[in-house]
DNA sequence: ATGCCTCGCACAGCGAGA
């Protein structure tokens, strides 16, 4: 079962590259973060004709999260929001049982600038997920924790461009990867570096300063796996074509595929 | 140090992204 997380910047202006991306790449699941555009406005019958399911949080303006699942596969709710939630204002997390699977698909705050108010609830939301990732991690059941989670791990060259150009921003600050490391402590699997554990991975590179000709690019969309999922994990990679095409996203999809 | 670009909203230019 390949499963993906893909923050498409809007999913008004991003529908026909997702569609593309869909029959081009095929996942069984997939995640969207940043639809920016209220429930209404999902393009429930578009997804539906390009042969998926799905369930989706939206929001006007802002943020949004959405899982699609290919036709043949239940796609069962079990969360909307996260439980303790510091502002439930925003849609950042969705969560279904899928093909055996519990996929929770999140948005986590950027947090700039940092300090200040941004950043606190960044760390407030994110202690939320930790709880709920808690009671997932608790169930022994096969999960993966699958969005953009504005976080780059490390100050690698691996993870990103240039770790002094990042250094105050709030996508590379010890708080926010000490909290991304307590996941990977209590027992998650970073699928990408478990298939790639050396070399430049990135995932998201800025529309400015020429960022994706110039590779200048990091690390921030990722997939985490329970022991149960990490067990059946075989491959793992970032669609990166998906980034080069006319009116993308600054992200691209990454993947993991489960046995 | 700032803007570089893009999105949504709404129809100008701004907040937000990362």
């Amino acid at each position: 079962m390949k499963i993906a997380t893909f923050n498409i910047n809007g999913i008004g202006a991003r529908l026909p590259r997702l569609l593309e991306w869909l029959e081009e790449t095929k996942p069984d699941v997939a995640c969207l973060q940043e639809l920016k555009a209220p429930d209404e406005r999902f393009p429930e019958m578009e997804i539906r004709a390009a042969g998926y399911s799905a369930i989706w949080h939206g929001q006007k303006s802002w943020n949004g999260v959405a899982i699609l699942a290919r036709e043949g596969l239940d796609l069962v709710e079990t969360q909307r929001g996260l439980p303790n939630d510091p502002d439930p204002s925003h849609s950042r997390y969705i969560e279904a049982a899928v093909g055996g699977v519990i996929v929770g698909g999140l948005y986590l705050p950027n947090g700039n600038p940092q300090p200040g108010p941004k950043f606190d609830y960044k760390l407030a939301w994110f202690e939320a997920l930790l709880e709920r990732a808690q009671t997932l991690f608790a169930s022994e059941q096969p999960v993966v924790l699958a969005g953009d989670w504005n976080v780059i791990p490390t100050d690698h060259k691996d993870d990103i461009w240039d770790a002094r150009r990042m250094a105050d921003d709030a996508l590379s600050q010890p708080e926010s990867r000490a909290a991304f490391r307590r996941l990977i402590h209590a027992g998650w699997t970073d699928a990408i570096r478990a298939i790639h554990p050396r070399g430049p991975v990135y995932t998201f590179w800025d529309y400015t300063m020429n960022a994706w000709a110039r590779d200048a690019g990091f690390r921030i969309d990722h997939l985490l796996l329970s022991p149960a999922a990490a067990d059946r994990l075989a491959d793992a990679g970032v669609d990166r074509d998906t980034r080069g095409k006319e009116k993308a996203s600054d992200h691209a999809p990454v993947w993991a595929v489960l046995r």
